[in-house]
DNA sequence: AGAAAATAGTTTGACATCAAACATTATTTT
DNA sequence: AAAATAATGTTTGATGTCAAACTATTTTCT
């Protein structure tokens, strides 16, 4: 038998136990549908980019929840992939602001039906409304944690 | 101006990203509660071996979601720490059952009331029934990610 | 009973992430 | 205008985690 009935004593349903749980748990299931070939974080980065073109490093980093200097080696290997350009900002040579290229959306494209159908599943698993819920009190509680 | 406009385009509010960024940001609040002393999943562990003595490595692992490999630097540092003891196991000679120690207890205890109090501002801000909803949610969305 | 498969803990290698320190460029202060 | 402060991308070092391979045991199968 797997069952597994152990006890969180004090940390029973405590939201950081059961957030890093669950963020494990989806990690993985993510990575399966990206075929092993880019981690789920990764991933976000590349649709920031393509999303927000011309923005810098710095902005994209934070959106992706990273620290900028995880960011390096990451674009790095996007750049060489040529799935995203990367030029010196004219108005800041500190900045580099980056683009995706025609691969990189034809990279995001191949995936886009995978990862919606994920979501879906979700979807329908613990409810349209749940879904909703869910994410909104995600949302709230970064929210309140950034204020800390 | 320090505002996070940015778009995350197909990958909006679905719960895949607000996991990674609030878990992310959760793991960093609660390391601030502990003192930096002890990494968040680590505190779970010694919770787990304190609420279920005699169990094997790989069932608390399991419980903290944590790779088998993963415990092993963990809780011999534990042991070295004088907050857990590690025994073989009688009846199976590959496993090695765990205890708390007095030491264990107190550090828990330690940091207890702290935890409870971050709790709580959480409870605070979601409010009562969101907080509850939330780890209902996301306790239903690992039983799916489970079973896939 | 003996062979085969499964399980427990460990070691090793790869890699993601962070934090701190650094050089360069911008901005703010005086 | 000069000096001090802040911001950007980068490098380096430390650490946590996983996955795969390994040994020792236990369980299952025949």
């Amino acid at each position: 038998m797997t069952n597994n009935d152990l006890s969180y004593g004090m940390l029973d349903k405590m939201v950081g136990l059961e957030l890093r749980k669950a963020q494990s748990l989806a990690a993985q299931t993510f990575l399966q549908v990206l075929g092993g070939r880019i981690l789920p974080g990764h991933f976000t980065i590349l649709i920031l980019i393509a999303n927000n073109p011309g923005q810098s490093q710095s902005r994209i980093a934070k959106a992706a929840g990273l620290d900028r200097s995880s960011l390096v080696p990451v674009l790095k290997q996007f750049e060489k992939d040529d799935l995203i350009n990367r030029v010196s900002a004219r108005n800041d040579r500190r900045s580099k602001t980056m683009t995706i290229t025609s691969s990189g959306k034809k990279f995001i494209k191949k995936y886009t039906g995978e990862i919606q159908k994920l979501e879906d599943t979700l979807i329908e698993g613990l409810g349209k409304d749940n879904h909703a819920k869910l994410s909104e009190l995600l949302i709230q509680l970064q929210e309140l944690l950034k204020k800390r």
